[in-house]
DNA sequence: GGAAGAGTGTGCAGTTACTGCATATTTCTT
DNA sequence: AAGAAATATGCAGTAACTGCACACTCTTCC
């Protein structure tokens, strides 16, 4: 039984040598400007190696899809004994997308290539929406720890919904800062600033809550294309 | 000089008949299961005629996408008195997007392609973040108008692209509440209570505003694939 | 140490969305 | 009716992605 596993360590080292091969071309030419043939050529493995490990062009930029929150920071999340869910579901996803990938350099370099090429960030995005249900499932969990029934509360179920959707809104927010904000600022730190901004925001409106729409609908006057 | 103009009424016709197509075609198959081939086939049209006027095929389900907002409508979001930046915002969106296409016919069926292709709602809000940049710039005018200075104020520029993230967000949930929700409830009336969602949410969180990330860095324990 | 088995790499052929360009057809202008 | 402008189409090509069959390599277990 080997400590380590050649194959592991193989397989380990492709990956990374195709990731590298893509950073560099992409840092090179533009992500727009390079197709897979040129990574594969690049990193000498076959286009169909190239999407058994990344599956998608941008999955070689923008990482691999790290798995599901564990049962345990899922149960974690649900135990928390305060009542601002947005924060601590944010710091759940932000834990679970941002907290690995050792290789500063590797960031770094990704960095850059998304921040020249604005497309991608919204592909993260639309990434993470795929997992919508999921996390709409996991803040529920969280709901059913506090005692509040899906059954009693019909609203419940859009509460949850907003809640990831906000989160979706803010996390593209908090990537964005991430790429031009200086680096030196954690992610942590930047996620606070970000949560103190919502409430500014929402909180400005919370005041004259009340005139919302003042036309009560007058714009369909308008030529189409 | 004709009236109406033949080559406009020829022109929408084969907008429409291409459209009416590929709508019925995903109703019956499903969007996954249908090419573009086939809407052209069944709409007697070249494939390249068909790009011509959709651009892509998700574009055929979702519409053609508006003008940007009209400077008076820029102006009249800037100009309103109240403090609700990302109430108005939403509503300016919302008005952009959904205030269109007269036939009811389509809208509904629409809707239930969508319904039943989760990943084209995501394409959907996907559509709307290239707009991201565009949408700050309005923001800013708001905020100009309010005699805000961006000079003045450096959060500025954080604060207005943060309306434009949430407002992405929120407005990912609108589009989902107007597919399941009753049709009977109007698009304004869905954004109030969208709006409220929010306040509940986050001002539950604003009171105990201090406990935001109890592990300072702990998780980092994890395997890779 | 060698055979069986699981995991990986690759070539190939095919599908599909999408684009540029040249050209034909149709409508509008005057 | 002629020329300008818009529109429709065919064609050829690119590039991402998939399924499948087969070869190769590491692991395991006797």
């Amino acid at each position: 039984m080997a400590v380590d596993g050649l194959r592991e360590r193989k397989r380990a080292a492709t990956q990374a040598a195709i990731e590298r091969a893509a950073i560099n071309l992409a840092l090179e030419h533009g992500y727009d400007n390079i197709t897979v043939d040129m990574i594969c050529e690049s990193s000498m493995v076959s286009q169909r190696t190239f999407f058994n490990y990344f599956g998608s062009k941008e999955g070689v930029i923008l990482g691999v899809i790290p798995p599901l929150p564990s049962d345990q920071q899922i149960d974690a999340f649900a135990r928390k004994a305060g009542t601002d869910v947005l924060g601590d579901f944010l710091t759940l996803v932000v834990e679970w997308l941002l907290d690995q990938e050792p290789d500063a350099d590797v960031v770094m370099a990704r960095r850059t290539v998304i921040m020249q090429t604005p497309e991608l960030l919204n592909k993260q995005t639309a990434r993470m929406a795929e997992f919508e249900e999921q996390f709409v499932a996991i803040v529920h969990t969280r709901y059913e720890a506090q005692g509040r029934d899906r059954a009693a509360d019909p609203d419940l179920e859009d509460e949850a919904r907003m809640v990831v959707s906000l989160s979706t809104g803010v996390m593209h927010y908090v990537m964005r800062q991430r790429l031009s904000a200086s680096p030196a600022a954690s992610t942590s730190e930047l996620l606070r600033r970000s949560i103190k901004l919502i409430h500014r925001i929402t909180n400005d409106a919370s005041q004259p809550q009340n005139r919302m729409a003042p036309k009560p609908r007058s714009i369909r006057s308008r030529t189409r294309r």
